[in-house]
DNA sequence: GATTTATATAAATATTATTTTATATAAATT
DNA sequence: AATTTATATAAAATAATATTTATATAAATC
């Protein structure tokens, strides 16, 4: 970049770096499945796999990335470990969403029309 | 999976597959950046290229892969194209992804402890 | 205590996505 | 018309991710 440019405000912003983290856990077909599953109440391993169809291994993983995301928690009980989605983090991730894709950003009449710099 | 077991209701569901190929658009540090930045108001693809500090390739790729996923347009003016956003996109986006991760969607006292159907 | 059941983890493989490099197009300017 | 500027596209190279396969752990039951 040439000297003196300023970068825009949001951009390299934590927000977005944290919001992206978020996003790349979620926008697998598996996990959001789960999540799914998961706001109807926990659920041990063995049902999740049997309803989305996958194997053992499978949704040990997944759930492993969402653990790891801190967006879900394991209660372990017997054998059987069941998990459940973390209200707090559900919350955070719906606040970071809006905060920086929400439609009320949108200015009214938008987009103006704007003119690159570099015109004449 | 064994003859007679229903899947839950939200599993397979085209809400849940139309969300998963939003997410995954979103889902990049990058195209992140160029929606954060949009956001402000139509941008060319040169602003893009050096607000983000990415080369013209790079950005002309990500720009393709929203526009194709609909949730920008172009506007040619001379040589210059000014990207914006598709308002009622972003509002779907909005709609979707609350619909599906939305925190009001979790039942008060949640999680109520369940049993797996196999305990004795 | 040996076996079974539920789950986790690690290694190997397969798949997909991102970035770079090279080239093409299209409008404007000389 | 040749050149420059802004952008797009295609191919090649890299990198990241998901899935499978194999194995380990941990609690319960026989």
């Amino acid at each position: 970049m040439s000297a003196g440019k300023k970068l825009a405000e949001c951009m390299n912003k934590d927000e977005i770096l944290r919001l992206y983290g978020m996003l790349r856990v979620i926008a697998d077909v598996n996990r959001l499945r789960i999540l799914c599953l998961l706001f109807k109440g926990e659920k041990c391993v063995c049902d999740i796999e049997e309803q989305l169809e996958i194997s053992q291994p499978l949704a040990s993983h997944h759930l492993a990335v969402l653990r790891e995301a801190g967006l879900v928690e394991v209660r372990r009980e017997g054998t059987w470990c069941y998990y459940s989605l973390v209200k707090a983090a559900i919350e955070e991730l719906n606040d970071m969403f809006m905060q920086i894709l929400g439609v009320h950003r949108l200015p009214a009449g938008y987009p103006a029309r704007e003119k690159c710099g570099k015109t004449t």
